[in-house]
DNA sequence: GTTTCGATATCGGTT
DNA sequence: AACCGATGTCGAAAC
């Protein structure tokens, strides 16, 4: 798991360690010290001297931590290519990306520790109440959402995106739903309207628009009703049941 | 800078460091080895056993990294509460948020190495090319999207949200400008146009949409023909000298 | 606290 | 390769 560890190495000494460690298969690099970071490609930037985390992992990303933040300050996904030089008696590193083309620069001003780890592939990784999740529960149980309901189409194409569902209500009426696994905002209801308009001039006959959504902000509900659409509260986490493990009290 | 380093250790002996370094001021920590990850809040999920990297910042943000992607695996942005309980003979991290309510739970099934960080507050940060910084820009030189135009407004409030820029051409017609730092997508397209048949509603006059970008897509730029709208090239950096760093080739 | 919007968004799927 | 939409989006600013 732990291949290497190098503390207050010199400058030299870092270079040949990520020559070494960066070309080996599964190795994940990490770097701690004093750095300057720059960037350019779809902006650019410039991090001043500062300590920093560095992690390059085996599939080329590549991200520079700060003391604060899930957010790197830096980053690079999947990098074309990736070297390090050694420019002005300091290890720099340079991370490529072809389309779009993306330069970041890392140089280490004063490394404080080096850790080469090697993180095998895992178990699966399970997601619950994600939208797919609840377009295929309601595709399934369309009189979740209003009884008599009945599905026509799941992610149907139009000119202006796809419908998440199409349905027929008890009176026949076609009725486009839009979903949301978290709360809906005025861009839902926005997205729900040129979704109905698209489908009334094409069907040429009365359509209805349901957002349908754990909750809804209060401008888009206003937005809703000059529109003439309809929201229906539908929880993304259908039962609390599916996700608890087996023993009790894991999540306590 | 580096504070601790803790090999191989035992599930009791990592419950003890954590705990001790988990509350000191300015500590970031790091775990790495195998573990199992459940998260509960805005969804769920479950990260079978694998090798992670673990990272708790300062702030109270956590990170749960595999061996790929610059995005975490599981993540919580600043916790609420943060704590270690000793369970079945596992270390386990409990990170909590309250708004949204959020659990995020680590079991270390077998740590390989533990660190302990600081990380002191770096210098300045400087990002050039975003949407702010063209807004500006543009706002100060209404020409380069077009001769004669005059700006009116800047981020002007209507009932659908905020007109980046609100101007008037040489023939005195009100032209309701949407900036993208990036490839204009159709979703840019209805965003202006949105504006625009609000800005018609209340002024009752013509009035142009101009989607000022570097790029746009082929959709789009079909749906912006089909509203009435228009595109003009703009770029998010404006000369790459301003980002040129002072001796050539540090970009080289 | 809520809502909105930008982001070097990232990431995955589909065309 | 381009395009599109979801994301536990995150994060900051405006309200």
């Amino acid at each position: 798991m732990v291949r290497a560890i190098l503390t207050d190495p010199g400058a030299q000494e870092l270079a040949e360690f990520l020559n070494e460690h960066l070309r080996s298969p599964g190795a994940l690099v990490q770097v701690v010290g004093e750095f300057e970071v720059f960037y350019r490609g779809r902006a650019a930037s410039v991090a001043e001297a500062g300590d920093f985390l560095l992690l390059v992992k085996p599939d080329g990303s590549v991200q520079v931590h700060s003391h604060r933040s899930v957010k790197p300050v830096n980053w690079q996904p999947q990098t074309d290519d990736l070297r390090v030089v050694f420019e002005d008696g300091i290890a720099v590193l340079l991370a490529e990306r072809f389309t779009p083309a993306e330069l970041l620069r890392v140089g280490f001003l004063a490394p404080a520790l080096a850790v080469v780890l090697e993180l095998r592939e895992g178990g699966d990784f399970l997601l619950f109440g994600s939208e797919a999740e609840m377009q295929r529960a309601l595709a399934a149980n369309p009189e979740v959402i209003e009884p008599g309901l009945c599905l026509v189409h799941m992610e149907l194409p139009t000119d202006v995106g796809g419908i998440d569902l199409l349905a027929r209500d008890a009176h026949g009426r076609l009725v486009v739903v839009e979903l949301k696994r978290g709360r809906a905002s005025h861009e839902a209801v926005h997205q729900l309207n040129r979704y109905v308009e698209s489908v009334r001039r094409v069907a040429g006959e009365a359509v209805r628009g349901v957002l349908a959504a754990p909750s809804v902000t209060a401008p888009a509900l206003n937005r809703l009703g000059e529109l003439g659409l309809e929201f229906r509260e539908v929880s993304a986490l259908p039962s609390s049941e599916a996700v608890e493990p087996a023993q009790p009290g894991l999540f306590a």
